[in-house]
DNA sequence: AAATTAGATGTAATCGCTTACATAAATTAA
DNA sequence: TTAATTTATGTAAGCGATTACATCTAATTT
């Protein structure tokens, strides 16, 4: 055996004394390879560590068994247990993820998608719709299989594994109407490229129209994961002569960075305001007090998504959109208007 | 153009009307093309929208520009951060990231390694130390270069790109010794195939036995990253006869479990007993009282990680692991014994 | 102007694997 | 026993790129 030179398939068939064409089969079909076979194919293959190349494999069999993924951050938890799921789901049907991230940069997506394809993925999980046409033209062209998730619109124009983002800041929104609030702010990140926040903000402004003397007024903070920027904002917002009575944050990580912000103004939340968050990470039932907040189903999401590509893979073309349910979330953050 | 056929460098180079070659050229060492073909040919890749098949090229160039890690999940933010920073850097110079997870069994890492090797990584990056020998061994003889994160040990033995777990935890004890606690507990995950944990129990005890009369009751946790399972944990301490008055846990998640159990059973946090963490993940400050742990750069860590395999890739063979410093964060989760 | 050199491009072998097809061996049917 | 069928294995042609080497053209030197 030789240090650092990788095995390939004439070694093993060279040691088992058979032909590459019987290690191929003892690899990929080994029912057709017969007991006696496989037992000496098998022992060369562990005596060698061999591993098949995928270049070669990829190459001459035009299968990859690859998906790739392009989510905008991972250092956000929003996105974390989704793809967790995701990538189980693949595993388990034996299919290597490939991960990459764009920044929140459409650019930067593009490339990615050029490299996930070129390295041979055979369907795409993006995130949200927002992204150039001559992105998805490419996408066309090509003809990869891809979904989007994180968010379910009613447009026909895509495969959707998510929520309707608009509807579940609108129920959330009339909760918080319910509860005797009108004068409402929102902190909510950059709409651009981000449909997501796009909804969430058009589904509360159509809770809020539906409402005799309700306002909005919406405030925007220069990151969708930034909590100190949303505290920012929060700070902004209390320096108004007419205060609102709740603040709709446009995820939780802003709605954290606001609390926090309260805390450290001595604003008691939410004696003195609410605050409400979207996604229902792990900090939401951590932080005090707890955030009141949309629930989403990541996990299941996750899963969803990946068995819709796994389908499609598998050449079954009769696929539709996926739109999971959402729950607003009632927790000590929200409080009936006094 | 036909829909959903991938065009190839004959393609490209029939519409441009050169050879395969020069294609290749163009697409690897631009400067070896004229100005004039270089027009052409960049016409005709844009036209075709043309990616280079990643099979292919591997195989004729015997290299991927493709890094892999595994990591033991997802769900938790502790690796997060560190990853994102280190695909940043790899992203930088043209290096796609293949990430992969382990779920905390050492079948599925190997497995991972194999498939992650399978498709060209040209080098890896791994979280701790313990592992079978034989997944070194494998590493070995293909020869690839990795570096071990998360952990620094001084053995000599492997590369890493981490931080020293054990004095880590020592100083972070012997704070809370000074502040005079002698009853301690410490919360901690399985150390099964967790260096890390293993570290930081061992650290947590080398201090406690310096100091007279300061005894340590480890309790351990079925897992090392469910706050709920920690929350037991700290609720079976409660019920003792001689309580600790500090409880140290091996991370900020389980630290988190046992503040949210505490807040739960009327115990005051830090009045009636102190917590500390480890990590400094974001929830350590937003929680309440605001988690005393250690500071770990995860950001630096991820970036030197990518650099060192970075320069291995280039063939640099001297290369020293790279040990990071951390430091103990005070805050109001601990307080001076009474 | 001829000889030399440098630069640009083309030809064709090659990377490691799969798989259609051919062949041989073993089994079953007649 | 022989023919027909099934099962197992081998041979060799590609998959889509890169790159050593060969060739041709243009620029430079003598």
């Amino acid at each position: 055996m030789f240090e650092g030179s990788k095995p390939k398939v004439d070694d093993v068939a060279r040691l088992a004394g058979v032909s590459t064409a019987t290690v191929s089969r003892f690899l990929n079909t080994p029912e057709r390879v017969s007991e006696k076979t496989r037992k000496k194919v098998g022992a060369a293959v562990e005596e060698l560590g061999y591993t098949p190349n995928f270049g070669g494999r990829y190459l001459a069999s035009q299968t990859s068994r690859t998906m790739g993924a392009i989510i905008p951050t991972m250092e956000n938890a929003i996105f974390a247990k989704g793809i967790q799921a995701f990538q189980e789901v693949l595993a388990d049907a034996g299919i290597t993820l490939l991960i990459s991230t764009s920044s929140y940069d459409h650019e930067q997506e593009f490339e990615n998608i050029r490299t996930l394809i070129g390295q041979g993925a055979e369907g795409l999980l993006l995130i949200g719709t927002a992204r150039p046409q001559s992105t998805y033209d490419f996408l066309a062209r090509r003809n990869i299989p891809y979904v989007i998730a994180w968010n379910h619109r009613w447009d026909g124009k895509h495969l959707y594994v998510g929520f309707d983002n608009h509807a579940a800041m609108r129920e959330l929104t009339q909760t918080v109407l319910e509860m005797g609030h009108k004068d409402i702010a929102m902190i909510a990140g950059p709409t651009q490229f981000n449909d997501r926040i796009e909804d969430r903000i058009a589904g509360a402004k159509a809770a809020i129209e539906e409402v005799e003397g309700a306002q909005l007024n919406l405030k925007s903070c220069a990151s969708n994961y930034s909590p100190s920027l949303a505290g920012q904002a929060f700070a902004e917002l209390m320096q108004l002569n007419h205060k609102p009575s709740v603040i709709l944050c446009s995820n939780d990580v802003l709605a954290v960075g606001a609390i926090m912000q309260a805390r450290k103004m001595n604003i008691s939340v939410p004696e003195d305001i609410s605050i409400t968050g979207f996604d229902d990470i792990d900090i939401a039932e951590i932080v005090t007090p707890t955030l009141a907040t949309v629930h989403v189903p990541h996990g299941r999401m996750g899963q969803a998504a990946a068995g819709l590509l796994l389908k499609m893979r598998a050449g079954d073309t009769n696929n539709k959109s996926i739109k999971l349910s959402t729950n607003t979330v009632l927790r000590e953050s929200l409080r009936y208007y006094p």
